[in-house]
DNA sequence: AGCCAGGCAGAGA
DNA sequence: TCTCTGCATGGC
């Protein structure tokens, strides 16, 4: 079977990027690692990157144009070092960024984004990439790329809202399928413009997010910061719960709301960078843990 | 074998 | 405002 070559090949200078924490990080679902790289699909366009000393190299199969779509992605423009000096300087921030420095956030596209986050809702990050990929094997169109046969880009709102319930349900959503159809319906006719929300102010476009069943304010959090790039928004999951109250509040409980108050002031302007950080340090310990508990008996 | 997962909605206090 | 529960599915 013939494998289709690369035609187009660009290379994008960076400094402090670290690509493999960046897209395992759980911001995006849809990357894979291959050939020492990633492989995926932004929009309609397959892509395989490498890091490659101080560089980003970027494989595409279709004039990829002046790269800027890719450019704006990887946010490879971002000065990491604005992003950390606004951060307070304290213990625990300090030692998840040690961790991973390099560690970015993407510019997604607010469908993908939005429906992806609709199938997050207590699920494992596993499991969220196996039902995307269901969903995107069954549903998203054929484009160019590293197979033979093309690859699947991310189905359109207008696709997934021809779907029965049934139908979503086969992609092992669960319940999340009547949020992910009702969702793509909305989208599709219109009812919720996506494009027209970057336009509109944090508190509006939230409210907006909203409006549909099973988005509450961390799903919209999550869109807000990983496609519209509202870089204050500060989502709180377990994970990042749980890395405030032991490393900022230990022995306190706090409700859900005043760890979000607390969250949003105290880390500033770039948040949601910080809660990157602790989300993805706290995974990272968490794997560790379970890995070497065998050896921790001195 | 259970526990739990990048939550949310609805109900009840 | 806060707490509790059901919801599908499957990894570990």
């Amino acid at each position: 079977m013939m494998v289709p070559a690369p035609v187009f090949r660009g290379l994008f200078p960076v400094r402090d990027y670290d690509l493999d924490a960046t897209l395992d990080s759980g911001q995006a679902f849809r990357w894979v690692r291959s050939g020492g790289g990633w492989s995926g699909v932004l929009g309609r366009r397959a892509v395989r990157l490498w890091h490659r000393g101080d560089a980003l190299e970027a494989e595409v199969w279709e004039e990829p144009g002046d790269w800027r779509w890719l450019r704006e992605y990887l946010r490879v423009d971002e000065d990491l070092d604005d992003v950390l000096a606004a951060f307070p300087d304290d213990p625990p921030l300090r030692e998840a960024v040690g961790a991973c420095r390099g560690l970015r956030l993407l510019r997604q596209d607010p469908w993908e984004c939005l429906a992806s986050f609709i199938l997050s809702s207590t699920k494992q990050i596993v499991q969220i990439r196996q039902v995307i990929a269901l969903l995107c094997e069954r549903y998203g169109d054929l484009v160019p790329g590293w197979a033979a046969g093309g690859v699947r880009a991310f189905p359109h709102a207008d696709r997934l809202a021809g779907l029965s319930e049934a139908e979503l349900r086969a992609c092992r959503m669960g319940f999340r399928a009547r949020y992910l159809g009702e969702a793509a319906r909305r989208v599709a006719g219109g009812e919720l413009d996506l494009g027209g929300l970057h336009a509109l102010p944090l508190e509006v476009a939230r409210a907006a997010l909203e409006e549909l069943p099973g988005v509450g304010r961390k799903i919209a959090d999550c869109v807000l910061l990983f496609a519209y790039g509202h870089a204050s928004v500060f989502p709180v999951d377990v994970w990042v719960q749980r890395a405030l109250e032991e490393l900022y509040f230990p022995r306190r409980r706090l409700a859900p709301a005043r760890l979000r108050a607390f969250a949003e002031t105290y880390f500033g302007p770039r948040g949601g960078y910080a809660q990157q950080y602790l989300f993805h340090y706290m995974r990272g310990r968490a794997g560790r843990v379970a890995l070497g508990g065998v050896t921790v008996a001195e």
